[in-house]
DNA sequence: TCACGTTCGTTATATGCTCTAACTCCATCG
DNA sequence: CGATGGAGTTAGAGCATATAACGAACGTGA
């Protein structure tokens, strides 16, 4: 893309060694999840030497971090793209399962189980706030008039600082968590295994959702 | 509670051991995730050195694989406990909340994010069917009558082998997978801590899911 | 053109983990 | 009472993260 920064090639070395070294992590973490990621087989893999890596990821919790920055901005953008080409929530929602079911592994990175005591950067909280805003977004034009209130919203309607900036009402705020919390609840136990043992299609379970959300 | 069984004291110690290990093994898991969890750590604490412990679990997936049965044991019984004092399907869900945060990362390791690779064992998910089942009888029992078919419910009718055994009505099923899938989104974000920036209840978005599904 | 300093990659090393092997010791059982 | 088998030990292989110290390559500036 940009072909020409006014970067030295040393540094334009180091983003590509770095992206290399990302993009293999990517093929390990899809295959054997993120607790079995090793700097060291990455660096074999590169036919470097385990430590060499070190000068380009401080330790692995680095990496993963950069892993987990990559995987929000993807989705982030995905949604992005497809609400600029007038996606409505439900087309939203389908575009979010099929983002999910790209990669499994990078779902589950960012919304599955999170490792105790590790703190995520303030920019990936931040970017997880522009997903939320694109789907509150959504939600906002979705929602039908005269939607009535719900002890939900009304609660809402009091703890809104995660959404202070935004100008959604208190009934677009519980649409985008009821939402998101339903989705997230059917993605993420199809992506677990959860309903493998039981031969049922997914998609159906999910468009029922979608379907019982937006009538 | 078997005071006496016809075991030898060999057993006996052996049996003791073993749950001390499984023990202070959940206590790594609350604090450190199923991830940290380290056999030559408990040995220490145990007073014993690292292989010490291979006498008693084969290996250390063999340790978490008791992990995951003991804690849907667990699950299974507080749920049939409650069922059997007369709780209905939302005395039940909030059964099912009460266990999940009583300790959060025994609901992870249960129905969190899995390691790639791992094959759980037939009789865990044996269990899980009990637990399936224990909810699907009050569904049955709270469906509506004449409630109508959703293309959910239809297919469900037609892929029920997973529920093969039991006489609940495929709509009974379509709201068995949508009540347990809702309750799971809210609980495992809730738990992953993806709604601590937010400063709402999540209690509420709960309450919020029952009376929406179980009006 | 050439010397200098930054950066890169190496090996060596400390530490911790899983897991196997070989050995000792003691309780239990016939 | 003695043989057996289970329990615990240390030693060690193999792999991981991570640091330290060293050598080589590279780009820059005189």
């Amino acid at each position: 893309m940009a072909k020409s920064d006014p970067t030295t090639p040393r540094e334009r070395y180091r983003t590509q060694v770095r992206a290399e070294v990302m993009e293999r992590a990517w093929e390990q973490i899809a295959t054997a999840g993120a607790s079995a990621l090793s700097l060291n087989a990455i660096a074999k893999q590169m036919g470097m030497s385990g430590p060499a890596l070190y000068r380009y990821f401080a330790n692995r919790d680095e990496l993963i971090t950069e892993l987990v920055r990559e995987a929000y901005r993807s989705l982030a953008d995905t949604l992005a793209a497809a609400a600029a080409d007038g996606a409505g929530l439900a087309a939203l929602a389908r575009t979010l399962r099929t983002w999910a079911l790209a990669d499994p592994q990078r779902y589950l990175l960012v919304y599955g189980t999170p490792i105790p005591g590790y703190r995520a950067p303030e920019d990936t909280t931040a970017i997880s706030r522009e997903i939320a805003g694109t789907l509150l977004d959504a939600c906002a034009a979705a929602l039908p008039p005269n939607t009535p209130a719900t002890p939900l919203s009304t609660h809402l309607a009091a703890h809104r600082t995660w959404a202070a900036t935004h100008p959604a009402p208190p009934e677009a705020l519980a649409l985008f968590l009821t939402l998101w919390t339903r989705l997230h609840g059917v993605l993420s136990l199809e992506l677990a295994g959860h309903f493998t043992g039981m031969r049922f299609a997914p998609e159906t379970l999910f468009e029922a959702e979608l379907t019982a959300l937006l009538p």
